[in-house]
Formats: C-alpha cells, structure tokens, sequence
DNA sequence: TTAAAGTCTACAGATATTGTAGACATAAAG
DNA sequence: CTTTATGTCTACAATATCTGTAGACTTTAA
C-alpha cells in the first residue's frame, strides 16, 4: 500500500525525531543507516521539506532537522507528501474527483459507497499516529526487552 | 489505494448480486452495463471463480453467478484475490513476509510497528463490509432520493 | 578560496498494470 | 451430430508508475 519513498521516509524520518533538536543529520548518514539509495532519499527529503515536514541547512555544517516537534507530524501528511492523498477510487479524492466514465449515478455507486468507508478508516488511523509515536514504540520495545534479559539473568 | 481491477469487480459483482439468485449473468452484459473492457473483466472473473467467490456455467444459457450469499463475501476476501493480500509493508505480509535488506531490529523498526496498525484497521474494515452491504447501501441512497422527490411534488 | 553540503533537471531501467487477440473447450438446442 | 453460444486459456502489447542514477549548480562555513 505505502511506496517504497514512502517507507524509506518514515525510516529517515524516524532517525531525525530521535536526533537532538537543532542538530542537523547529513542525507548521506540517513542514507547508509538505513541502506537507501542517496539520490533517491535526496529526491524524498526535498518533497518533505516542500511539504513542510522538515527545514535544510545548505553548506557546510548543513543537513536536515524536522521543521515541526514530531508529535505534531502525522502519518496523513507524510504519506499525503510523497502518496498523495489517499483515495482508494479515484473519485473519492478530495483535491482531483473524477467520476468513472461510465459512472451514471454517483452517489448510489455501491463501489463507492463501501470504499468512502473504507477511505475514512484509513484516514482516521492515518492522522491519530504521529512521529513520535513511531520513535516512542520503537524504544518500547527495546525496552520491554532489555527488561526481559535483565529478569534472565 | 484498489487497483482498477478490483474496482471493476465491485461493479461487477453488485450487478451479480442483485441478480436474482441461480439466473446466471453474461460477463458480454457486465461488461457492457459498467463500461468494462471485456477480456479484461473475463480475466477478473477467473480468478474470482479460482478464489471460490463465483460459479460458472460454460455453453448456451451460461454465465456467472455468486457462489456464496453476498453477505458472507467480504470485501477483503475479493480485494485479497485480486491485489493480493494488503500489506502496507512487505514486512508485514503476513503469506510472504520479506525483511528489508538493511533491517537489523524487525520487531523494533518503528516504520513497521505504526504501520502495523494501519494495516490492522485496514483489515477490520474490510473484514466487516460484505457484498450484501455493498447493495444494500446503494439501494437505500436511491431509496432515500425517491423519498425527497416525494415530498417535493 | 576551497570544500562540504543541499538543489535541480533530465533521464534510464525495472516493474506492474491494463488492455487485446485469437485459438480452444464445453454445453445446450435443434 | 452439427451449430451456436458461451466461458477458458495462453501469449502478448501498450502504458503507466515507481525506482534509481548522473551530473552540473548553488549556497554556506572555515
């Protein structure tokens, strides 16, 4: 369902929440960590960043830093961004509708009907994580088990 | 988020739904009705034939029909055997589960923990909307329609 | 002035999706 | 038993989309 940017951003993503704030991270470090193509990575931190989700430093010293705290970066957006909005039928997209060419009756389209709830469960889910749940359950379960090795020992 | 596929074959198999039960459909007429390229739906309804969800007859006074009431066919189960099984990362398939290259801590990446999520409420969704719905969602907007004009004469 | 960064444009390659063609098999009607 | 109406199968063609690569350019700090 998600692309492959897709992924390699919530991977790259993920690396920059744990970061200290105002440290810049260099795309070739976000790269090799996560073993994703430089220049493809590049192309994917630009969307962000024209997306708002993240700020770049140009030059020396440069790299990037989430433009906003990550518990205010949803998956919605992040997926928006590099997606596009998510419309299981093309006429449910919100920005470009497009009915089906032989579509005679919209609204009474069962198809349609089924798919727009299945569009708002994706959407709901989609909006309520946050980057800082990913980071925050990532270290939940490192914990939970270093809290099992410590019991076993 | 469906391919078009799958989309065809919601339309398609509303209209087999709404058939009276044991009368088979020519798939000449679905085509047609939906504006559905023929040999392209032709291929569809195989494989919802191999994956149990329609019957066949072959030869004069043939066609397709439901091989289970409609409100035991859900919605996963036609988007499954069209797109394969919903997976919002390979990592997460449940069939053919596949690691990423770089991945040192499966069970700790935070990509797949939140997506996780996301493709559980997928699931439930379309776990839990039927043909049966799917009709009968589309008769109850039309319903609703004949009532206001109702009112207004 | 130089080196270290990100930026931009264009394209190449791979893969998946959508759609088409035509020969074949099966069953009913006459 | 022949004809006709139907679905079946295999192979391919045409797009479209996604992934990945190349290289010249700009900006900033040391």
């Amino acid at each position: 369902m998600i692309s492959r940017k897709t992924k390699y951003a919530l991977q790259a993503l993920g690396r920059l929440a744990d970061n200290p704030a105002g440290e810049p991270v260099l795309i070739a470090d976000l790269a090799e960590r996560d073993g994703i193509p430089r220049k493809f990575l590049e192309a994917i931190l630009v969307a962000l960043r024209k997306g708002g989700v993240l700020q770049s430093r140009v030059g020396r010293g440069g790299g990037y830093l989430l433009a906003a705290p990550a518990g205010e970066i949803t998956l919605a957006r992040i997926v928006g961004i590099l997606d596009g909005e998510f419309a299981p039928l093309p006429c449910l997209s919100g920005t470009h509708p497009t009915r089906c060419d032989e579509c005679s009756d919209l609204d009474a389209c069962g198809a349609r009907l089924v798919m727009a709830e299945v569009k708002q469960a994706v959407s709901h889910t989609l909006e309520n994580i946050t980057l800082a749940d990913l980071v925050e359950r990532s270290r939940a379960e490192r914990n939970r088990r270093r809290n099992l090795v410590d019991f076993s020992i």
